[in-house]
Formats: structure tokens, C-alpha cells, sequence
DNA sequence: GTATAACCGAGACGGTACGTCCCGTCTTACC
DNA sequence: GGTAAGACGGGACGTACCGTCTCGGTTATAC
């Protein structure tokens, strides 16, 4: 008599046709196609999986995208808490190296796609991929107003939005290959001093 | 006998029925339908017209698309070349108005949608109707930069990240109604001065 | 100004189309499967023609041969009404004739098939192509009971189930090859005479 | 130490699913259902078994289509071996008791369906349900054209087809409900004697 | 008594065909 | 020659079953 979790009847789900699916799908969507133009048929092909089985997990190509863009995420970095700036490039910078592979960089894109439609993987994407890091940005703002190492009138919605604002130029339009190591420091320095000429 | 530009035989192309396709494709798009949910024989029926007569006009989709967004733009507003903070705000004002309407605010979703597929909108949208304004506000800030406005060691394209940037973040992301009156003015206020406490 | 049938708008549907579909069914069928293997997709290949062109017309697989088998149907065939005998033998050997040629072998075995679920086409090609021809030979057989040429006490339901049933017999269990050609005649005398000694 | 058949080791099958299936199947066939719209899914659902257990005892479908109608069969009634009259009538009359209900009156349809394909349930059926009673009818035919009681040159297939077919044809487009205690009777005396006004 | 073997239910697997929707093209009659 | 209507061949959709394959668990005989 167990009260373990479950052990659901009937052959288990496969591990390996999962990752299958979602390493088609990447593969897919760093050859360029968007959202619109992935097929899940072409997704199967590619797996060498049937289609009930995407179907099985996913209820339709969307939430299968997103799940997909989600496997390339890195974890959060920790925060040394000691100086705003040191704090914020860590965090841009988790983005800029996501943002330096290739695959990711045509991921970003999708992830940014398109209207508000329900299905749409955008608003989901924000919600579930971006959501956290602009917690945190906004966390270390927050403690940058408090403790005096920011503006104490900073809007802080304002902040954010210098900051994220400038990488995601820089992800969806900036040069084209890698982009430069040193990229967060330069966003955070611009962004904290201004561009206008110190007195 | 004529010698004017041109005068091609037969039933010339109804103003109409093109106004009536433009229209209907930018409604089905401010109701939230993505580029990929929209369709041309959504926009046909909508429309009143035969498929035919779209086809005539567009090659496809996307074509069609890119000219209805296009519709929507205010053109470049007259700069007064005083100072550096009036020219940016006015730029960027622009687009904060159009941003204003609900129906624009869909159009700017759809217009940075995707990935970098030869039928996507994004880079045809970009080409057709950003550029032109970067270009405008690029031309500010190396002015700027010259005559001393602006930090000497400036790097133009990091200016033009956060400015940009920011304006689409609050666009994309930012509160759900119409956008302040005062956003442009603010955004230019914070990336030329800085989010650090002044000295 | 016109009062003529009609002249739906928009192109007409190809006559063309329609009758490689209905041949490309009889090909099929007569290759040996039943209703249950014969696909849509198959047929739509060997017609050349896409799928949507079939739907447009049937609503389902069954209705499409129901169709096709009745293309395949001689018409009654004139009746002297001299005789019963004679006539008889013509109804039956249009029949004889029809099932003569392999392909509608098959074609008569699948009408005749399976159960009386709404989709079946045994039910429904009974009504359409069997129904007629029944009514035919229960009217020779009315006929001839009134005039003197058969019992008068005959039950015209058992007269015309020894006719079908024998020649239906023959078609779905009789020989292989073609059936031979007196088949009506010697069906006929048979019932007419019965198979017990004369007296 | 045993010199039986066998005794394998392991679970030995279930009888009960055995049954549960047949019962689930004929079910299921008397629900109107042909061939082709009988899902194994569905049998197993309605026996309360796996699917394995259906497939580790059939191959297909049609199989165990194929047992589950032979245990609707009676087994050949005695012959008296006085009269041919008597023994058809008594042959004739075990089909017509099966065909009285609703169930097997289904079943008999599905039996005789569809084409000749290897999988085809007819062709097996006959082989194994109808051939051993149309011997049966055959010999008593023989036995009468030997015995003076049959005409000396009948036809014994056409006889055959005579009797078997009009069965066959009550069963399969007679009245709806039960078919008359006196069928099979009437059936032969009207094979024998013929339908021709008697001289 | 305890292996061991075949069974059992459940349900996931790679597939095939379904019937629908829309693509971009085409063919009508009408204006 | 433009237009609305609508049929055309094609391709992907999401669903239903196919027949096969694991699972954890059960029930027999054989050791």
C-alpha cells in the first residue's frame, strides 16, 4: 500500500519522442520559418514521430512552440546584490548570450510574434519566458531608488524599459551575426548615465 | 490620341473595391487576428470583392499586408533643427500617436511579427516604414554629437537602441489603453539624462 | 431578360472531373476491393483530381458509389407482353448481361453489401437501381396470374424471390468467368415449371 | 507427469474475455453496424478488454468477425432421408429460425458482404458457414433426381439456386420483422412445383 | 514456496485516411 | 478588360483507428 504519486496505467510516455519533437521543431525554426510557416506534419516527418503523438502532448502548434522556446531558456543568475549596475548586466546578460546563438536568435524573434490573438505564442511566451527577468529587473531598480545608487525620482516602468527596450533592438535588429561580449555592460552604462554630454 | 502616361484599355481598376480590401484587412487585423490567422478569403467576404480582385493587385498575403500597414503611417514631421531634445521628442511622438489607436497598436504587433522568412512582414515592414524614421532620428543624434548636445564619445546606434527601443517596449508591452501624451517626452528626458542619481 | 433554368454564378463544375472520378471509383472497385479499402484519396489520385473536388459533390464515400455504380446500369429493356415467359427473360437477362463483365462482378457485390447502418449502400442502390427493375417483374408476374398464364393462387412476393434470388445467386456464388448466356432462360424455366418430376 | 494434449505453462487465457468479446462484437454487429464501421476499439471498450487481448487471439477484424458469426450457426438439423420434400423444408428451416433474429438477420447481411478482397468476410463465411448446408441441400437434390421423386434432368445448381437464393433474398430485403413459421415450406413447394398454372 | 511464464488492462507508439479549410489559379457570365 | 462568384488541384489541419509495443499487475504451472 503506497501513497505514491501515481504510477498512471498503460505504457508510459516517451522521453525520447519528446525531445525529438522539440529538437524538430527548434531545428525548424532556426532554419527560418515562422510560426506561420511550421507545420506539424513537417515536425513529425522530422522527428520520426506520428502526429497523435505531438497531438497527445500539445494541443495545437502554439502551445508546442512555446514549450519549445522554453527548453532554451537559461536560469536566472545570481545576484551579488552589492551595485545596481553589476546586478542589471548580469541579468541582460543571460539574454545576450541566449540571444548570440543562431537558433535562439530566430527563436527570440517567433517569440516576439505577432498579435494578441488567443493562440497567438507571444503574450504566452512574455508571460511564461520574460516575465521573471523583468521581475527581477524591476527588483534591482527598486533597490537602486531605495538605496540612492538611482535616481530617486526614477520611474522605474521607465527604466525597464531603456534597458529591455535596447537589447530587444539589438536581438531583432541589430547586426547580424554575434552580438558583442560587452553588449550588457554598454546597455546598462548608456542607460544609467544618459547619452546627453555630462556637464 | 493622347500622349499622356498611359490611359490602358478597358474597365480601369476600381479606387472602390481597392479602399474596400484595405479597409477590411486592417479591421480583421484590429481584431487581433494575426497574419497568420487572416485570410484572403476572410478579407474577399469582408471586403465584398472577389479573390480575383485582390490577387490582381497583390501577390499575396503578405503584399497586401505591408501596404495596409502602410496606410496607417503619419508621415516624418517637420523638425525644427533647434534642439536635440525637441527633434527626437517630435520623432518619436509621431509614433507614439499612432501607437495611440487600437487598431495601430495590432498593426505594430503584426508589423514586427516573425522570423526572417522571405514572405515575413517584419523585415518588409522594417525596410518600407521604419527605416526612414531611424534614419531621421540617427541624423539628430550625429548632429547632436557634433555640436556638443550630446556626449562626444556617444555611440549613435546604442542611442538609437534605447530611444527606439523603448517606445516599441511600451508599444508591445506597456499598459493596455492609449499611451501618455507625455511618452515621448519622458522617454527622451530619461535616455538623455540617465537613470543614476546626478552627482 | 430570361426565364430559363438558371445559370448559377461562377464557374461550372467540370463535367470532366466528374466522370474520372466516377471512373476512377469503377477502376478501383473493380480491382477487387470493397467499399471499406476503397479510400478518397486513392480515388482522387488516379482521377487526378483533389479531394475537395470529390466533396464538392458527395457528401461521403458511399454516396460517390452509389453513384458510380448506377452509371453503370442498363435501362429496362422494352417488353413484348406477349408472354410472360419472354418477358421475364428479358428483365432477368439485362441483369445477366450487366454482370457479365468482371467489373460490374464487383460492382454487384458491393451493392449488395453489409448491413443497413444509414451509411451502407446495399439499402440505398436497392432503392435506386434494384427497386425498379423488381417492380418490373412483379408487374409481368401480376399479369400473368390474372391472365391465366401463371397459378392463380401464385404469391407474387415468392415468384419474384425464386427469380432474384436465383440470379443474384449465380452473380455473388456461381462460376467464375462470364455467366453463361441462356442463364435467364433456363432461370425462368425453371421457375416457371419447377424442378419436381412432371407428372 | 501427464500424456495430456498439453497443460502450457503460464496464465492460460481467459475464457471470459473470450466470450465478452464474441458477445461485445455481435452486439455491436446487431447495432446495424457493417464490417467496416465495426472498430476494434469499440469491441474491446464494450467486452471491458484490452486490445491485445482481442489481437493476441485474432489477427484481424475480419477473423474474429468471421468466428463471431459462426456461433450463431445451428448445427445441421437430422434428415429423415424419406422425403426430399421433408429434408429441404427441414434444411431451409434452420437458416430461416437463425434469420428470425434481429441479431442474425444483421449478421447474415454483414456475412454476405463485399467485394472479394483477401480480407473480404464473404468468401470465408461461405466457405465456412454456407458451404456445408448447400452440400447438404445438393445431396438431398442428387438423392431425388436419382430416386425419381426430382425431375430426371434437373439441374442441380439451378435447383440450388433456386432454393438458396430466395432465402436468402427474404432474408436480406423481406418484410422487417420476423419471417413466417411456414417460409421455408412454402419456399420448396413452390421451387418443386413451379409457378406455371398447372395443366 | 517461490520462480517463471503467459496472461491481463491500459494506453502510448508510428502510421493512414478522414473530412475541412484555405491557398493561389482558373473559368464562367455580366458590365 | 475589370468584376463577383465559385470550381479547380494542392497541402496542412486536427481526429479516429489501425495493429504493435510497453508498462505494472495477476494467475497459473513447474521447480
Amino acid at each position: 500500500m503506497t501513497t505514491q504519486p501515481q504510477a498512471r496505467a498503460g505504457r508510459p510516455r516517451s522521453e525520447k519522442a519528446e525531445k525529438a519533437i522539440i529538437e524538430a521543431t527548434l531545428d525548424l525554426i532556426a532554419e527560418g520559418l515562422g510560426v506561420a510557416e511550421l507545420t506539424i506534419e513537417a515536425i513529425a516527418a522530422r522527428a520520426g514521430v506520428g502526429k497523435t503523438t505531438i497531438y497527445r502532448r500539445w494541443a495545437n502548434k502554439e502551445d508546442l512552440v512555446v514549450d519549445a522556446l522554453a527548453t532554451m531558456r537559461e536560469p536566472l543568475p545570481p545576484l551579488a546584490g552589492e551595485s545596481v549596475r553589476d546586478d542589471l548586466i548580469a541579468l541582460l546578460d543571460v539574454v545576450r548570450r541566449e540571444v548570440g546563438h543562431r537558433r535562439a536568435r530566430c527563436v527570440i524573434n517567433v517569440a516576439m510574434s505577432e498579435a494578441d490573438s488567443p493562440k497567438s505564442v507571444g503574450k504566452r511566451f512574455f508571460k511564461q519566458a520574460m516575465e521573471p527577468r523583468l521581475t527581477a529587473i524591476r527588483r534591482v531598480l527598486s533597490r537602486g531608488r531605495a538605496n540612492g545608487e538611482l535616481d530617486p525620482d526614477l520611474d522605474i516602468d521607465m527604466g525597464l524599459a531603456l534597458l529591455s527596450g535596447a537589447l530587444i533592438w539589438f536581438g531583432r535588429w541589430g547586426p547580424e551575426g554575434d552580438l558583442p561580449e560587452d553588449l550588457a555592460e554598454r546597455i546598462v552604462d548608456h542607460a544609467l548615465e544618459g547619452i546627453a554630454r555630462r556637464a
